[in-house]
RNA sequence: GUCCCCAUCGUCUAGCCGGCCCAGGACAACGGCCUUUCACGCCGUCGACGGGGGUUCAAAUCCCCCUGGGGACGCCA
């Protein structure tokens, strides 16, 4: 069988976590099957759809590398497929013509409400024969309705909630063609149906917020004769807190991850693993996940977000990134101007000691400075930069001024003989020589970071840190 | 309010067609090792089957109720 699903989101805001994941496991059951992965733009509401919205959700579908098969489809364009669709339900008599203003069904859904029932349209217009002349527009305010069969449930396996049943006394004749300015406008259901009819969909997986809308779907697919996909849906991811995720918790969209530094792969990755498992396995790269997401395993509950872990893992695909290419990425995190050979040497000595592109480019300033001092952390060169500190310094720096050989190798062996000749521990001079150098107190081995200085630049900042008052 | 969905460590989860589970892995936390710092890495500790009823020789696993959480009730998508 082949697989074919779909993505569909309007164009009303950035690419959310949320949809993301639900766009990765949409394309990952198509890679796994074969199959195809579509993209489709549900732009039918002309007020809140935005083109640099589109444009923002393409970007971030790529920069996760969820390519989609075949052009991009947008219903704001396939106005006269979606009328087919409602005229045909016209025609076999599951739709009628509805006359009732908005306030007067809003009045309708108080009068259910009031009476312990789920508000609904009450049918008003259902058997009264309306009718408009075939091609022409109908008088303002008229829209088009499903008609309800009059019993019955509907039952759907869902691939991740299983079975689902709804009465259908639960629902009501739903708006299928509404008119702004007299032009017909499907709704959201009508079109939905007609696309994924259209588009070959086998497999619906969408967010479970969508989960209502799946029996309603489920009776047009009857109504209209056509066979009916396979449905998954599955749960939304929560905040750090259990609440739906909103401003307060961070970062929602991708592209403020892309911002924040962190890779693709991470998120990717990131993503999978909440709501869908492969036994212990916490590591999958996106081949990996093509041949193992077969559409089962996934998880019915919904999720809640744990920055901690992403940062672990970005942590993890630091390390694993080619060094060369990492110096590339970190770079517009950097101190703007560093050069790219300075940025390649620092790189290997503080990726492990970062969690994404942005706290990498940032701790690697002290030394992308061309200053002859670094910036000192208040705390560290107090500590360090003791009258007893700078001593040790001025004896370090005599001994470095004769070093020929500046290597890392070099230098920690000249490090090591001038504490023996001088007797002392290094923890005399490891404090006073890292501010000295670096301005902080953690980082690098020493040596290391004084190969990538330079001998002059060592020098420099020793004599700096000489200068420092307390 | 009505309907739907969900329920294992703080979090993500394995297990869930019953026994191999006094519940496994990962993140976090804590302790140690490695390290002349900070990290990385390694080792270890803490830590959960929401509650109550059933069914059964046996229940995290099956059934019911309660509680808790989430979602949906648009001429939005």
């Amino acid at each position: 069988m082949t697989v074919v699903t779909r993505f569909a989101p309007s164009p009303t805001g950035h690419l959310h976590i949320g949809g993301a994941r639900t766009a990765l496991f949409c394309r990952l059951l198509a890679r796994h099957y074969g199959g195809r992965f579509h993209l489709r733009i549900e732009d039918t509401d002309r007020e809140r759809s935005k083109q640099e919205y589109t444009d923002s959700i393409l970007a971030s579908m790529r920069w996760l590398g969820l390519d989609w098969d075949g052009e991009l489809v947008y219903q704001s364009t396939r106005g006269t497929v979606y009328n087919a669709y409602v005229d045909r339900l016209l025609a076999s008599g599951h739709a009628y013509w509805c006359s009732c203003p908005p306030e007067e069904v809003e009045r309708m859904r108080e009068e259910a409400r009031a009476k312990g029932a789920k508000p609904r349209y009450n049918g008003h217009c259902r058997d009264r024969g309306l009718s408009v002349p075939e091609g022409s527009a109908p008088p303002p305010g008229w829209v088009v309705r499903f008609r309800l069969p009059a019993f019955g449930k509907v039952v759907f396996d869902d691939m991740v909630k299983g079975v689902v049943a709804t009465d259908v006394a639960e629902l009501d004749d739903m708006v299928l063609r509404r008119y702004t300015a007299g032009v017909p406008m499907p709704v959201y259901n009508m079109a939905v149906v007609a696309d994924d009819h259209e588009m070959g969909i086998t497999h619906v997986v969408r967010g479970d917020d969508h989960i209502a809308n799946t029996p309603r779907q489920i009776l047009l697919y009857e109504a209209l004769g056509l066979p009916l996909p396979r449905f998954g849906h599955v749960p939304m991811i929560l905040g750090p807190d259990r609440q739906k995720l909103s401003k307060r918790h961070g970062a929602r969209a991708v592209i403020e991850y892309e911002q924040d530094g962190l890779l693709p792969q991470a998120l990717v990755n990131y993503l999978v693993r909440l709501g869908w498992s492969h036994g212990d396995q916490e590591i999958f790269s996106m081949a990996e996940l093509e041949r193992l997401f077969d559409g089962a395993n996934l998880n019915p509950a919904a999720a809640a977000f744990d920055p901690e872990k992403l940062a672990w893992l970005n942590g993890h695909y630091l390390r694993e990134t080619p060094l060369d290419d990492l110096a590339r990425m970190v770079a517009p995190f950097a101190e703007p101007g560093a050069s790219p050979e300075r940025l390649r040497a620092l790189v290997p000595l503080y990726r492990e000691r970062a969690t994404n592109l942005a706290d990498l480019g940032k701790s690697m300033t002290p030394l992308l400075r061309p200053a002859a001092a670094p910036p000192y952390d208040p705390t560290a060169a107090a500590k360090a930069l003791t009258e007893e500190g700078k001593a040790r310094l001025a004896e370090l720096r005599s001994m470095f001024a004769d070093l020929a050989d500046f290597s890392a190798p070099a230098l920690e062996k000249a490090l090591h003989e001038h504490l023996e000749a001088k007797g002392l521990a290094f923890k005399k001079i490891g404090p006073p020589l890292r501010v000295a150098l670096s301005g902080v107190s953690g980082g690098p081995a020493l040596p290391q970071i004084m190969e990538v200085l330079g001998k002059e630049a060592t020098l420099a900042r020793l004599d700096s840190a000489m200068l420092y008052i307390v």
